[in-house]
DNA sequence: GCCGGTGATGTTATCGCTAACATAAGTACA
DNA sequence: TGTACTTATGTTAGCGATAACATCACCGGC
């Protein structure tokens, strides 16, 4: 304990009676060594409470087992919830998860972001719910590492994985047609985000395949805007009797307009979420929303850009489908 | 843009005409440069994109400018907005932001993250919210480098920092009573939860203070128990009128088990939170609570860090003080 | 009994920097 | 006009690993 840290290759080795690239061969398993040497390297490595220098082997390797994770509005809980899930998993693999923090909205940031991580240098890239633009500056930026990107559009250098916002909008949609409603109003996201527009397209399909006239209002993921949109919306003169947003965010808000306005969720107004927030349960009414599944997708995202590390193609991934948790916010409409 | 990121200090050298040690000193801006060369210096490192490797800067200095950060519960609003703050912080001063999130229930995993920084090696360590003893085994194995902890107890080996929980927990009691409210009960947080403890003290001493019996329920942070307990509670027999929850979490499950129960709020029963969460303003009713600023908290945490990394003593650290949020889920009893 | 092959280990060079010392050209002062 | 500093730069060594090549037993087959 005394030394923390300090001993080298060579002090094991001396300990050990044997040469630093023995050492170097037992530490890293590879070329052929008798069992008994192992040992004693090992017992020396152990009393010496060697760690082998990642600076110095970086150096020599020009490998440095950093991955980096780029990602906006970290604070909310999908990104926050697969950040988690993908440092853990980069942690079995060996890998260290450095994080940088942009802001969507300033093109500066992402440049400065970018650099940050380029000055360390790094193996393989993450990036969470970041802009279009901002991918493909980090791509550019990067070409010549393994990028994996998360809930964003196609760019030319990076590998995209997500769940199918598609489906999940289409499922959403389906639910409350299923329950008689006919004027479904969709609460968008906002227009720069991949998965805002997936979703809007699943609404807006699914409401053409049974004849229904599609209504949207943007959104910008805030409930504050959910909030805004549902004080202005006019149920009596649009008919509307359901609502899809976007995600739970502006549910809540659009919750709390409704209360203000005396308008009484299921009963007069069925509302349906989207990425089932630990919270969801506890509105009220409990929200009816699309669970997504982030530690999963954290998981996949990982084990796919660990797969690229290694050089191997990855299979096809498979997007992860929300599911729809039924809870008290949706319903039959009021009169049929 | 070709041969990216491959050029050494020793082709910026040739480039520029000079040794690579002056190359090294207009890097680090340290020695006496002629500005004529300065410039020279540069211009070539900017046409061959040269960034230096931090790998060989490492082996040779010692330092390689990361800073762990040891986190549990990352996925909690307040880690995860202090993580963002703290990154962006660090990043000012060239730090890089490794994160590792361990599980606070699992001692192994507290040595497992700790042993993954050891071997890269750090230079300073942030720790957010995580166990006394977690905390403790992190600062024996770290005691060289400097450690900042955020809300936790205080531990041998680190610097702790914090909001003033006892002096927030005084605020929301004190809201409770002067609107006239004496049967008061607290929801409190784990019993191995410092932040816990201190809200807990600052409500007993307070009640005190007044003359007042305190009530207390067990808790967990949770909004899960915050349902358990609500349901289970019996406002007749305890005559209880208002509850000071120990964060927002149990209160919404708190909320949530009033309405079932038919228990209007805050008619029949006033509820204050702690905490400020995104959502507290949408709950049905809004939230009253006491805000806590993780944002400047981070930042506080981050600059105390950087100052003791440049081997500065810090001044004495100001506890931040919760701030009262009126909303409407406080009221004066019903029947004074 | 000689030869090539493999298994186990040692030796040397090298990665790209910074630290420490060396050098050369001014500049000030006696 | 030489000595003593400062300023601006160059030269050499070394950080702690891995890679590449060298060495030396030992083994089996002819």
């Amino acid at each position: 304990m005394a030394n923390e840290g300090k001993a080298t290759i060579y002090d094991v080795a001396k300990l050990a009676g044997v040469s630093h690239q023995t050492v170097s061969r037992v530490m890293n398993d590879n070329g052929s060594i008798r069992p008994e040497t192992r040992a004693r390297v090992e017992a020396a490595a152990k009393e010496l409470n060697y760690r082998p220098s990642m600076a110095a082997r970086a150096l020599v390797t020009n490998r440095n087992s950093i991955l980096g994770f780029l990602v906006a509005d970290s604070v909310l809980y999908g990104p926050a919830g697969m950040l988690n899930a993908m440092e853990k998993q980069a942690r079995l693999a060996n890998y260290y998860a450095l994080t940088v923090a942009i802001d969507n909205d300033s093109p500066e940031s992402w440049a400065e972001g970018i650099e940050h991580l380029r000055r360390i240098g790094i193996e393989g890239l993450v990036c969470i719910a970041i802009k279009k633009e901002a991918l493909q500056l980090a791509a550019k930026s990067y070409f010549n590492i393994p990028i994996v990107a998360i809930d964003t559009e196609e760019v030319e250098g990076a590998t995209t994985i997500g769940i199918d916002n598609h489906k999940g909008a289409v499922s959403a949609t389906t639910h409350l047609i299923e329950l008689g409603h006919k004027n479904i109003l969709h609460i968008s996201g906002p227009k720069d985000s991949i998965e805002a527009q997936a979703r809007l397209q699943g609404y807006k399909e699914t409401m053409a395949e049974h004849n229904l006239q599609p209504m949207v209002l943007q959104g910008d993921w805030s409930s504050a805007t959910g909030f805004r949109l549902g004080v202005s919306l006019d149920l009596e003169k649009t008919k509307v009797t359901a609502i899809f947003s976007a995600n739970d965010q502006m549910a809540m808000g659009l919750f709390k307009a409704m209360r203000l306005k005396g308008v009484s969720i299921p009963e007069r107004l069925s509302v349906i979420g989207f990425d089932d927030v630990p919270e969801a349960p506890y509105f009220s009414p409990p929200i009816t929303t699309m669970l997504q599944d982030f530690n999963r997708l954290g998981e996949a995202a990982m084990e796919l850009l660990i797969f690229k590390l290694a050089g191997l193609k990855p299979s096809k991934y498979q997007a992860l489908k929300p599911q729809l948790v039924l809870r008290e916010s949706t319903a039959a409409p009021h009169n049929g």
